[in-house]
DNA sequence: AGAAAATATTTGTATATACAAATAAAATAA
DNA sequence: TTATTTTATTTGTATATACAAATATTTTCT
């Protein structure tokens, strides 16, 4: 459907505007299912995001500013989404002892589980969408989009 | 930049993956740059969208099921998101007296003002990024995002 | 007409985002 | 060695998002 049915505007919209609403509006699709895929986990996106990270780290400890410069959103804030995390006992946290101003945050057994049993719910979301094309198109989406953010 | 550079992962991502990534971040970089466009008049994107919605109605008023519709975040909380505007004397609210379950809003004067002064400033943010595509890739980026979205 | 269902909006609550300020520890300089 | 700067993280505050429940009004059914 375009993005001019979508929002019902009967103005003429350049290609610059249309992409702006397009990547917005794709994203805001792409998170709502996401967010029911992550629903019965109680976990967020961006909590789901640090977990992968964690887990990526392959047993060593990520300090905050790792985990920060890692995200999708970089504006996040690192150190209430761990504590979330770490209620739900899905992660650890400790003092580093070489440097007391860094945190050692690391997944837990019961993370990893949550992130092995979500995987294929994950892979499951991903070709929902991009089923629609094929690989070439995939190839040159990515492409388009990551020479578009090019200032 | 290659999403996989910006997020430091040395994992292998697929297309179908690398996808999600690159439109989530994409969208994070377009708003954080918006942000500042709009930060001078204490605008939200999403205050700013609806403003853009009143001003499309080209003198009639909008109810908030319309408002809501014609949203990008389909999720938005319209109600307080109006409430916002009313505050900073942009719109105004009535009750629609042939159906008073219905309220009206309609952009002022002072609203359409600061819309008219922002306008050259959300056409520079929107060439800032599309610049680095030529037309035909505009478009193929456009109708790659509609293709891909399709459930 | 009165009850039930549908529609439009608001309110409540928890979480997340954006951004500035505060705190604490370590590194560097005087 | 003390003061200053830098680095890492936390906290505060306002706003926004997500979603369920509540309220008010209108429409439909009997």
């Amino acid at each position: 459907m375009k993005i001019e049915d979508i929002i019902k505007t009967t103005a003429v919209l350049n290609n610059s505007n249309r992409i702006i609403l397009n990547v917005m509006y794709t994203e805001n699709v792409i998170n709502e299912k996401f967010n029911e895929v992550l629903k019965p986990y109680e976990l967020s996106g961006e909590q789901y995001n640090v977990l992968r990270i964690l887990r990526g780290q392959k047993g060593n400890p990520a300090n905050m500013s790792v985990i920060q410069e890692r995200m999708i959103a970089k504006t996040s804030n690192t150190t209430r989404l761990v504590d979330k995390l770490l209620l739900k006992e899905l992660v650890t946290r400790k003092v580093c002892p070489e440097n007391r101003r860094k945190i050692e945050v690391l997944i837990t057994q019961k993370g990893l589980d949550v992130l092995h049993e979500l995987d294929p719910k994950v892979t499951e979301h991903g070709n929902y969408f991009s089923k629609n094309l094929n690989e070439e198109e995939l190839e040159q989406l990515n492409t388009l989009l990551e020479k578009y953010r090019n200032q």
